[in-house]
RNA sequence: CGGAAAGUAGCUUAAUUUGGUAGAGCGCUACGUUCGGGACGUAGAGGUUGCAGGUUCAAAUCCUGUCUUUCCGACCA
């Protein structure tokens, strides 16, 4: 790597956090506006979150969900009627309290989530257990005034999608919130490869009015974790206080039951942090807008015409791609597109055309294969494939090479202090314990996984010696 | 929200200590020469120094407030 290059992006070894900010400002994912945490999302970060929308709100669909969109006040009322939900977000919520030149009678937040408003709606529609499952999901903003921001980890204006549902019995509810979360598990993994733990939260981590909630938790390059989707399990919780009932098969009014999911743009940073390098932006190609560039090199006939020939074949391949014509140098060209992280580079110049080949450039591996023009699209495809296999398995690899199994408090306090990453252990299932581990090792519970939980070795609380109930993942989180 | 640092052209910054005509590099525009890892020449455009007050004959510079950004804590998707 030249100097130049380091000049531009910190070194992600040296500076992560300087490093992740200058890539998403030079792959220009993002800008910031005068309104703090209220960021702006530039096209090309925009063309990231259309893909990730497009591929899951076809799994929505899929799966039965409408969407529609809801109200972005709420009243000051209808916040209040569950009261653990209101415990949970009045702290950072903002309040709309004038209407052009009036104060209002009753001051209005800007959702943070959508529940009660959803509740407040459900309760006109459902009267029968005919109505019931009740399917619906939103694309949406929502506002949280949190007290320190960063793009697309934090900010407080936050662009998401919150599925909303009602059901009949318990078990409907419970297996929609998996159903759901499967989804994310998924497409975490196969999208944006990106391996995570899928598992439960503890009842002082979960969502502010929820029985359950379930959660992805993905590991960043640095070793810190960051949650990037959840599905909550609400039981009757509200459905009894906002009233909403609906008459069972045997003519016997019920309140259903509830779930909620959600992800947000996030998910791009999680992106970022997991994939990219100090080159720029690396992305998998199911996500990449732009899946393949092309550089041609020289102004030449001959150059023009095998650019006419390959993106021929992209097009009918269905790849997208852009040619860089910009009056650039090519070695400012393949920087650019370096910073861009698009999956695949086709370098056209005439000295690989006296041969009749083109050079094709993986920008995960930055590996050079040099390829006849005709077998370009075959190589194109073939690589497609296998960068996003690629970046799965050297994601998984890192990731699993950071967790930690120590069978005593004082490993535990060590890894803590000096090694990055997860730390797995068995736990009583006591609050006190959460609670010690955070204050003194500043490590928070990511969640209980649904499979290799039990508890092993000596089968005791890592942190009171008490019996385990079951293991569980810690970490510090974004 | 506490503690610290910073804000001058699109970006990186000089001038701030010691108040006195805001200067450069990159980028941008036009034309030309170039083109296999961040090219070069010539000519240009671009600033009420984050914002609002105050001190002063005079403020980028000193003082107060405020907004934004970054880092460290507390809080959280």
């Amino acid at each position: 790597m030249n100097e130049k290059q380091v000049k531009e992006i910190t070194k992600r070894d040296i500076d992560f956090a300087k490093w992740y900010t200058d890539v998403v400002k030079k792959a220009d994912l993002v800008d910031y506006s005068s309104v703090k945490g209220s960021m702006i999302i530039r096209p090309y970060g925009y063309a990231i979150w259309e893909n990730m929308q497009r591929i899951l709100d076809k799994k929505f669909k899929e799966t039965g969900h409408e969407n529609l969109q809801m109200p972005m006040f709420i009243p000051e009322s209808l916040l209040q009627v569950e009261k653990d939900h209101v415990k949970g977000f009045a702290p950072e919520v903002a309040w709309v309290t004038y209407g052009g030149v009036n104060k209002l009678e009753e001051r209005m937040c800007v959702r943070p989530t959508s529940e009660t408003l959803f509740c407040d709606h459900f309760k006109k529609i459902i009267s029968s257990y005919k109505d019931l499952p009740l399917l619906y999901n939103q694309w949406c903003t929502i506002v949280r005034w949190e007290k320190t921001t960063r793009p697309f980890l934090r900010s407080r204006e936050i662009l998401w999608q919150e599925g909303h549902t009602m059901h009949q019995s318990e078990e409907d509810a419970l297996n929609e919130t998996l159903r759901m979360l499967k989804i994310y598990e998924d497409f975490q993994k196969n999208i944006l490869a990106i391996p995570v733990f899928t598992g439960k939260k503890t009842d002082k981590e979960k969502f502010a009015g929820a029985k359950a909630t379930y959660a992805i938790e993905a590991m960043m390059y640095d070793g810190i974790a960051l949650q990037n989707a959840t599905s909550h399990y609400f039981g009757q919780n509200f459905s009894k206080v906002f009233n909403i009932k609906f008459l069972n098969k045997d003519n016997k009014l019920e309140n259903p039951y509830q779930t909620s999911w959600g992800c947000t743009t996030r998910m791009i940073g999680a992106l970022v942090m997991v994939h990219s390098d100090d080159r720029g932006l690396v992305l998998p190609p199911r996500i990449a807008p732009v899946k393949v560039v092309i550089i041609p090199i020289g102004n030449d006939e001959a150059v023009n015409k095998a650019i006419n020939e390959i993106t021929q074949d992209l097009k009918d391949s269905n790849v997208t791609y852009k040619i860089d014509n910009s009056d650039k140098t090519p070695g400012f060209k393949f920087a650019q597109a370096e910073v861009k992280g698009y999956p695949i580079r086709i370098e056209v110049g005439k000295r690989d055309l006296e041969n009749g080949c083109v050079t094709i450039v993986r920008r995960d591996t930055l590996e050079k294969i040099k390829v006849l023009i005709s077998d370009a699209i075959i190589k194109v495809n073939e690589l497609l494939i296998n960068i996003q296999n690629d970046m799965y398995e050297k994601a998984l690899k890192r990731r699993n090479s950071m967790i930690y199994y120590p069978d005593t408090y004082e490993q535990m306090k060590d890894i803590a202090k000096n090694k990055p990453g997860f730390i797995y252990t068995n736990w009583c299932g006591n609050e006190e314990c959460e609670n010690k581990i955070k204050d003194e090792l500043g490590l928070k519970s990511r969640c209980i996984p649904f499979e290799n939980n039990e508890p092993t070795g000596n089968k005791k609380c890592i942190c009171c010696k008490k019996d385990a109930k079951t293991k569980i993942y810690w970490a510090k989180q974004y």
